[in-house]
DNA sequence: GCCGTTTTCGGCCCGACTGTTTTCAGTCG
């Protein structure tokens, strides 16, 4: 079983003992465990099998590990079928609706024998909740609002879809009299791949009318709450945003308490009560009589725990605790590292422009190198060259090479990784081409060992350089195909292949931890945007963030390098 | 259920907002 099919069981579980009204914390247990497991690279399955000790990970220990395994060799957990057995499927799915929790789900069920969305539907609208206890009229119209958002499936947003409204939001916010500063914190700021709301803290003058301003924005189509320092709108696009108005003086506190991650949160608490301290939203406190201490800066809190800065993208307690404890944070790779893009596509197959008019925009990016990289045949939506094609083609780059100054063009391709792991192309003109990127685009279905298989066949061929994407996914929209990653980078490792953080947005693969774990195994990396116009080489930023998220340094990654160092290493 | 360089028992982050209440429970982040 993949690791998300485990951590469905144990979020199954907490759901049910949260219904239960079962001891909070050990309903949490199982949430942090679930959140654990969805989260590592390597496969918990795997892990069982080759007899590792998975207590050894934080937030597992003997109760869940047994429960691991019995999932692992049985495929099911029967303490969960035991819960099943107590509890209507449905109410499970209930807790999914916003304003619903754990309490009013047991609520409606024992009361109104509520035990699925569509009942829940029906006697809200038949006007049966309004006389439950703790609940009104407006509890009963939040709840079929509620319900019709639910439908409408209204979930997380893509990080680039973020800073589109992200952006829009804050230039509207900064002019409004008295604000004072204004920043994103939350899922954003840590630049998680995917974000379920915006979250904004300010800070303002005396009589600021940031909440009446932020609440008739153009774009609001509901306002959720509106208080003196917490407002909630939900915006055209479904997305939920906070703004939060803060003191100066814990503006540090806060910036660092809303950046998160939760689980980043409770282990700096966690630390700062150990010394004595409390650290909330509000500021650094001596423990025993309150007394404020610091806040006004970021920094504060981490300095009265002992600890220098931490990034925001690695605040997700993965490690980042004890590695600032040891001085041992990694000096993350930043944007303006970045001297080329080795992945794109231009108007010879599915992209929008042309070679020059790509290496015009690397020219204005500030690169010195670019590899232009069209589809192959196999790729038959994209127009993908064949042999001769190409071969066209790479006189082409050769053509324009030497027309814009500054940015030298590498003949590439990508070329398509077929079922059998052969490739798409032969290798007499993969020969010809300097960059040659390998992809799977089509069979994502495969059994694990086979796709896994495929993939280091094609690795093995000599004229392979890059595996491009390698896990297939799309956020939001097509999982990850079956592969065994380890396995994997072992062998782009042995053959000296560099693997790929695609940085096109919706692709964002290898994702964080991956990523993580292929530079820990000792792999080399290379962050390529994969774009299909001038303008989306702009979109290397995604890129870059995603390998900070895997702790990724620029000496990690090939394309920090100058030209003829990097190509040292393209075998 | 997990965890431990004070602890193997007794903690486990904590405050804002809403809606229902007349002082607070539930939900959320």
């Amino acid at each position: 079983m993949e690791n998300k099919g485990i951590a469905d069981i144990f979020v199954e579980i907490a759901d049910i003992l949260d219904i239960q009204g079962e001891n909070p914390f050990r309903v949490r247990s199982y949430r942090n465990a679930a959140r654990t497991i969805e989260n590592m690279s390597q496969r918990v399955e795997a892990m069982v099998k080759a007899e590792e000790n998975l207590e050894e990970i934080p937030g597992i220990g003997k109760s869940i590990h047994e429960k691991i395994e019995e999932i692992v060799s049985m495929g099911k957990c029967r303490f969960l079928e035991e819960l099943r057995a107590k509890v209507p499927a449905g109410l499970t799915e209930l807790l999914k609706l916003e304003g619903l929790g754990p309490k009013k789900v047991k609520l409606l069920y024992d009361e109104l024998a509520v035990d699925s969305v569509d009942r829940l539907e029906k006697a809200a609208q038949a006007g049966r909740l309004r006389d439950l206890a703790g609940m009104g009229l407006k509890t009963e119209e939040k709840i079929l609002k509620s319900i019709e958002k639910y439908q409408a499936g209204l979930g997380r947003f893509k990080l680039s879809v973020g800073f589109i409204y992200a952006q829009a939001l804050l230039e509207y916010l900064k002019d409004v009299a008295g604000v004072k500063r204004l920043d994103p914190a939350g899922s954003f700021r840590r630049r998680m791949e995917t974000i379920g709301d915006l979250d904004i803290l300010a800070i303002c003058g005396k009589g600021c009318k940031v909440m009446d301003r932020f609440t008739e924005y153009g774009d609001a189509a509901e306002v959720i709450s509106k208080g003196e320092t917490k407002s909630s709108v939900r915006l055209n696009c479904g997305l939920q945003v906070d703004v939060r108005v803060l003191e100066e003086e814990s503006y540090g506190a806060a910036l660092h308490y809303f950046t998160g991650s939760k689980a980043h949160n409770i282990a700096i608490r966690d630390r700062a009560k150990d010394l004595g301290l409390k650290v909330s939203e509000y500021g650094v406190f001596r423990a025993k009589d309150e007394k404020r201490l610091s806040g006004a800066k970021e920094e504060d809190v981490f300095k009265a725990v002992g600890l220098p800065f931490i990034q925001p993208e690695l605040r997700e307690n993965r490690g980042e605790i004890q590695a600032a404890e040891k001085g041992k944070l990694p000096h993350l790779i930043e944007l303006a590292d970045i001297r080329g893009d080795l992945q794109m596509h231009t108007a010879a197959t599915d992209g929008k422009n042309s070679i020059a008019q790509m290496a015009q925009k690397a020219k204005e990016m500030g690169y010195s190198y670019i590899a232009i990289t069209d589809h192959s045949k196999a790729v038959r939506v994209a127009g993908g060259l064949d042999e001769k094609g190409l071969a066209r083609h790479l006189k082409e780059i050769e053509k324009v090479n030497g027309q814009i100054p500054g940015v030298r063009l590498l003949k590439g391709v990508e070329v398509d990784i077929l079922a059998d792991g052969s490739l798409d192309l032969k290798d007499d003109i993969l020969k010809e081409s300097r960059v040659v990127i390998a992809s799977v685009h089509s069979r994502f279905n495969m059994e694990e060992k086979e796709m896994t298989r495929r993939i280091i066949k094609a690795l093995k061929n000599p004229n392979v350089n890059i595996l491009a994407h390698p896990t297939g996914r799309l956020i939001l929209e097509r999982e990850p195909y079956k592969v065994n990653l380890p396995e994997v980078f072992q062998a782009a490792i042995d053959e000296g292949v560099v693997l790929e953080i695609n940085a096109y947005p919706d692709r964002l693969d290898l994702r964080d931890v991956d990523a993580r774990l292929a530079k820990e195994m000792g792999a080399k990396l290379v962050i390529s945007t994969d774009a299909h116009s001038a303008l989306q080489m702009e979109l290397m930023k995604f890129g870059v963030f995603t390998a900070r998220r895997g702790w990724v340094e620029a000496k990690d990654v090939i394309n920090t390098l100058p030209l003829e160092a990097m190509l040292k290493i393209l075998r």
